[in-house]
DNA sequence: AGTATGTTTCGTTATATGTCGAATTAACGG
DNA sequence: CCGTTAATTCGACATATAACGAAACATACT
């Protein structure tokens, strides 16, 4: 139960929601999924170490960058089948298509000159 | 996306998802949700209210009591997978079995008895 | 009409959550 | 080492949420 609760509480803010299923195809580092959301590094940082409890995503850190990436099949069956009914439910709505356009445009920039662009806002 | 985000709030709350699950073989009226879950009628309506709002739960209102009974083939296919995911991960659960013994016993109580007991308290 | 009963709404309170900026930590480059 | 940079943690604030009891509402019984 403990386990289910923490799931439905990571997705049940928007911005979570969002930066989970920019991760479908490939993995993303923090200054990326910053830059998808306009929020905050801070605020970001938090929203991922939810997701992370969660185990709905997993976390590497290469250099650096920490990526994220969605939870592989070591993780819960719960856990898929949440990102299964998200990924079914939300990747037609108008928001999740305009962040994969969002997306494409973030990662033709180069993530050394985006963290840097962002540290001089 | 709205609709998503209301049933993955609805779902975030280990009372809302407790009686979303008691209502899994039959409709129930408020007093013996409120006997299951040991919270205020008022509480306890607010609760239904939330699942209700997004469509998990259907309301009837027959003579003075309000019976619940979990959404059925009119409701969105979201909410449809929302619901085939909870009882497939909770209904194992121990929290979730105990309440499967308490509410036997709830049931065997005439609704009517019920309530006048609630009063009384 | 008047009273009892089941549920909901309202007002209040305590706790939880989302957000930011500042301070801190971790990793690299000179 | 020392400064730079990416990310996290901390402290603060505003808003949201879960809980209750009191009041209001809706329904039935006499």
């Amino acid at each position: 139960m403990r386990e289910f609760i923490s799931i439905t509480k990571a997705l049940s803010d928007e911005s979570r929601v969002r930066a989970l299923l920019a991760l479908r195809d490939r993995e993303l580092c923090v200054c990326q999924i910053v830059e998808l959301l306009g929020l905050s590094p801070s605020t970001v940082s938090k929203h991922m170490s939810i997701l992370k409890h969660a185990r709905l995503v997993e976390a590497r850190k290469e250099r650096r960058w920490m990526y994220y990436r969605l939870a592989e099949d070591d993780a819960p069956a719960a856990v898929h089948a949440a990102i299964a009914w998200v990924l079914d439910v939300l990747s037609t709505t108008r928001r999740i298509k305009q962040d994969v356009k969002t997306l494409k445009e973030v990662l033709k920039i180069d993530p050394e000159e985006l963290c840097r662009v962002q540290s001089r806002r």
